[in-house]
Formats: structure tokens, sequence, C-alpha cells
DNA sequence: TGTGAACTTGCGAATTATTCGCAATTAGTC
DNA sequence: GACTAATTGCGAATAATTCGCAAGTTCACA
């Protein structure tokens, strides 16, 4: 996992940490920096959180990662290859559920047309309420 | 600006601080809890930050405000009376556009028949690159 | 194989945003 | 007016993220 070249490739140097970051991104998935940090350290204890957050920044300007916000702040991480999908987030019970990004596709199109909006599908999370919930309301 | 009885009527106390905020948040448009205290502050100086916090999380739980994400974190707050809309945020240049919820109209409805999720349109923000910056990219 | 410049890391401190605890102050009720 | 519960101000506590800097590493190249 996180061939050398991979890096290098980008003019990026190969660390440990670096690799290690980027190997912790793509296992976990929608990860937060402590998340990836608790990662790494099965492998490298001493890393250090600024070294994550530093990573994570770098490899997101070299387009191997990619962040997108999940709950009400903060930013969670997923590896850039990684199949663009939609996040349902329950502003009630907090689940977050996935649906594909074809589900969106005239909603983008339209901003593309109307507003020359070039929208990033994968960043954006779509709130409300989820079904179980839904339901529950009813009482 | 904020009657009495709006207030009342919900079963909130009324302070000078409340109904200041609240008047605030009316004026203010997409206001970070921080520009809130200042636009209160021209009036009640003596007014503090967590008040501000404490009286929009209550106004938010009474329906008479609501929150949105713009940026990559924290939240805005808006008068719920407001004609919901959506956000259209730039991640190059930073530029928050306007569009109507009619927008998303047809992927709303897809969402609750696919997946029994009530879309909160007013609540997400759509992420991308508006058309200044995608024509700026061409170079 | 060295060497050195540029890049990274660890560490602790600084920021920023938000929340808490608590005593003093008010608002609403009777 | 008197009482009770809600609210405020204040300062401290958290949490999340960023910075400065000295020490350690990586990589290009001699
Ligand atoms: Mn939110
Ligand atoms: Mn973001
Ligand atoms: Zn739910
Ligand atoms: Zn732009």
């Amino acid at each position: 996992m996180a061939k050398p070249h991979e890096l290098r490739e980008r003019g990026l140097r190969l660390t440990p940490q670096r690799e290690l970051v980027l190997a912790a991104v793509r296992e976990l998935d929608h990860a937060t920096p402590e998340e990836i940090a608790e990662k790494v350290r099965q492998t490298h204890p001493g890393i250090n959180l600024s070294t994550v957050y530093r990573n994570l920044e770098t490899l997101e300007n070299v387009g191997l990662v990619q962040h997108s916000h999940l709950g009400h702040g903060g930013a969670s991480y997923h590896a850039a290859e990684e199949l663009a999908h939609l996040h349902l987030v329950c502003g009630t019970c907090g689940n977050v559920g996935d649906a594909p990004i074809e589900t969106a596709l005239s909603f983008v199109n339209a901003l593309t047309e109307d507003y020359g909006f070039r929208t990033d599908v994968s960043h954006f999370s779509v709130f409300g309420t989820c079904s179980t919930c839904s339901q529950a309301e009813l009482s």
C-alpha cells in the first residue's frame, strides 16, 4: 500500500509517516485526523498529530486524498480514488448513509446549466432526517 | 423587531439580550455567532459571547433561527422564516452564491423515494467551483 | 558512498471556536 | 413586593487546528 512512486511522482518526499498516513486513509473510511493518527500509531506509535494534519493537507494538495464534512463541523478524509458517493447525514440520530452520485446527477447538471457552477458531489453532505427517525417522529 | 409575544409564545423569557440576538440574526444574513455578537454590541455593548451562543441554541430549539454550514466548518445562522435557498460555495474563491430550492426538488424527491430520507435543503451547502473560477482554470 | 540544502518531524505553545460552572442578576408569577 | 426559576457575565475548560523552531531525514549530485 502506498507505493513509493505514487508519492515521488507527485514531487513529494517519501517518509514513513507520510506513507502510513496515506495507507491509513485508504484503509479507514471517512476518517477524522484523530482516527487516522490512531491507526498510524499501531505501526508508528510516535507519530505526532500535527504531522498527520500536515500530511493530510499535503496529500490533499496533490490529489491523493480528499476531505468532506459529515457532521456539523470538522473534516473527514477519504482516498481520492475511492468511488464518489453522497453522504446522507441524519440530524436526529447522527447516522451517515450512502447513496450513489447518480442520484444527484440532474441536480448537478441543473447547477451547471443555470449558474456555471461545477459541483463537487463528494464534498457536500446532505442533511436531513433518516427514515427511521422520521417514523419515530410520528408519536 | 422581535415582538415580545414571539418569544413568550414559545415559552421563552424575554430578555434584552435574547431579543437583540434574534433581531441581529434577522438583519444580518448567514451570520456567524461572532458577527451576531458584534451586531448586538452596537446596542448592548456588554453582551457576552457565551450568551450569544446560548441564545442561538435556544432560538434554534424553538424554531426561530436555523444554522447552516457555509465554509469548511463552523455554523452560520439565519432567521427561520427566511425563504429557504441553496448555498453554492466556491472552494476556490470562497464565494457563496444562492439558488432557489426548487433547483434541488427532483433530487430531494429522489432521496425521499429511494431512502425515505427527508432532506433539509437549507442546511446543506453545495460545494464546487463557481463559473468565474472555472474559467480562470483554463490557463 | 559522502555532503549539503531543502524538506519533515516532534514538541510545546498559540489560536480559534465552543462549552461549562457558578455566583449574581433578572423575568415572570402570585 | 416577594419568590422561584431562568438567564447572564465571567473566567476557566475543552476541543480542534495551526505555528515556530530545533533536530532529524530525504534526495540530488558530486
Ligand atoms: Mn449543522
Ligand atoms: Mn471542506
Ligand atoms: Zn436518524
Ligand atoms: Zn470561485
